[in-house]
DNA sequence: GTGAAAGCGCTAACAG
DNA sequence: CTGTTAGCGCTTTCAC
């Protein structure tokens, strides 16, 4: 691969004269430049980046880090991520953290060495030692999906409590009293704020809640497949479940209709979370969508943004909160008895 | 961040002492050794990568490129690679090229640039100039899912051919004639064997195919939606149909359950590739799966240990072919007439 | 306008 | 056994 030595050679100048041209100085005479611009093409030069980095101690790398790569919703998250990413000439590194604190500081630790520019993260901690290492980050850092109390950061979410509370209205409306919530991982933000949705809209309504129902699905679909299981073989079962996310909602289907129960005669669903081609599972479920595409741009975007301030003033830490859309399928229905 | 040089300056020894007592020398003293550790512990020191690749002119970063990440196929392919390179501590860098050849080819060309040290790729050409541009790439390759003739690599992918023979053979069985085959873009590797595979069997079967029966699904869901909602208002209607993946499956069916039919009694459906939670979708589709997860595997492996192996005598090209298994569900039913 | 030189952090001869 | 030195390819003062 050409360097700027050859490029140097082959026009006649000094490699700083060729440095100083193609990055746009304009201490260099129109005629140095045409030829150095011309030897450049010639022998196919491009900077090495890796060279730059060294010098810089940035790279044009973005981290991304969340807690399950194969999560369709972050699969779409990724592909925008890396449209802007690309757009802005960077590359995205991705990790997976399998939603284990030391494991995520761990790799946040290896993009720092990396020099990454900056790091797009689904955080999954939130004991004094981790905030304060990711304090220490010194880099440019987005949050996405949970917020990590005590960061000063961006940060962009959906209104998980808004979320819940529209689907438990929505059951409400039906005339549920006995909603069950399959709750996610316990000690994760947006499982507290989507219980809280929940646990707000039951009491403006009016219904007591009963504690049993609210069980602890960890956001897998396998647990939930086992709590829904036994949600339904109660003698006092519910009469709806709200799920805190797509995958426990598929879960839980999948239990209503192994025991053949039929949904949404004998109890009605719904889910926060769009699953992909939700719309060919039967029943469709209701649910209320993320709005993924927007969250990945407005991301990157205010990612981007930072890394190409660097130097000049920080822009104060920002919030955008997407408000999830209900999205009402066949799902649900009064309740049967 | 501590450097090379405070170690030293702690230890009391030059940066080249350790270096190499670091890089595991055996020719340090135990006790410079101890003296040498301690102080980096003490500072925290770790090897700057990005000096380490200018040094060597290699990097501990892997590249993956795909025609498109949000495709749940590659997340699950994604998350087997990131794992494997992980504990070879490496990172990956995760790329999409949308499916377009010389975006594809722009984009190894910023790979390369970064220095990786190896690239897993889905690649989407097989123009001369395509062809040759990918053998001088120079660095470890390892393709999967399309072969790419006339490159000599490593190579993981499915047995296409098998897995389009596998359904059509299951629809001849239930007593299917008219079948239609709703392919994958044209001109691509995948597209062609499994096109193969379903003539292949038909043929052996003695069954003459309807030439009209196969349309361009282009592997898009949309796409196929629409050419099935044309297949099935024809008044000769096929009393089957073979999608060539799963995103088609889901939008024949969506099709389908649209226009009122009913699957298998109206028509049976079987797809290639599995779906997230394909389990929830009703009916079930039979079909075949790839085994992605040891695709992913197999992949990783043989490119990390090509990577490791760089200096020494390069292994001679290899190809995997993963046998797809066939998943019988209950979207395949004897045809009605 | 252009070039010489220093240095980012590290590795690897080559000396001692 | 350990230190000196020369780069890897680039940017960036600072002289001329």
């Amino acid at each position: 691969m050409a360097t700027i030595r050859d490029v140097a050679k082959i026009s006649g100048v000094s490699i700083s004269t060729v440095s100083l041209a193609l990055n746009g100085s304009r201490r260099v005479s129109a005629d140095t430049y045409q030829r150095i611009w011309a030897a450049a093409q010639a022998v196919g030069y491009a900077p090495n980046p890796v060279a730059q980095s060294l010098k810089s101690g940035r790279s044009r790398l973005i981290g991304m880090l969340v807690g399950d790569i194969s999560n369709p919703f972050f699969g779409r998250m990724l592909k925008g991520v890396e449209r802007s990413a690309i757009e802005h000439r960077h590359l995205v590194i991705v990790s997976d953290s399998g939603g284990n604190p030391d494991r995520e500081l761990a790799i946040l630790d290896h993009l720092s060495r990396q020099r990454v520019a900056g790091v797009i993260l689904a955080p999954h901690g939130n004991s004094p030692e981790y905030v304060a290492r990711i304090n220490q980050l010194g880099m440019p850092l987005v949050l996405v999906d949970h917020r990590i109390p005590g960061v000063e950061c961006d940060f962009v979410g959906s209104d998980n409590t808004l979320a819940s509370a529209m689907l438990t209205e929505h059951l409400i409306r039906f005339g549920h009293r006995r909603i069950a919530h399959l709750a996610g991982r316990t000690g994760l933000y947006t499982t507290g704020k989507r219980l809280q949705g929940f646990l707000d809209t039951m009491q403006s309504a009016g219904i007591e809640v009963d504690a049993t129902l609210i069980v602890d699905g960890d956001y897998d679909g396998e647990r939930a497949y086992a709590e829904a299981m036994r949600l339904m073989t109660r003698s006092d079962r519910p009469t709806a479940i709200l799920a805190a996310n797509n995958v426990m909602a598929l879960g839980a289907l999948q239990a209503i209709i192994d025991l053949g129960f039929k949904c949404p005669q004998d109890i009605s669903l719904t889910s926060i979370d769009d699953v992909p081609w939700g719309n060919v599972i039967q029943p469709r479920i209701t649910m209320v969508v993320q709005q993924v595409d927007e969250l990945a741009r407005i991301a990157s975007e205010w990612l981007l943004e930072r890394i190409n301030a660097r130097g000049g003033p920080a822009p104060s830490p920002r919030e955008h909160i997407l408000i999830p859309r209900l999205v009402v399928g066949q799902s649900c229905a009064p309740p049967s008895s």
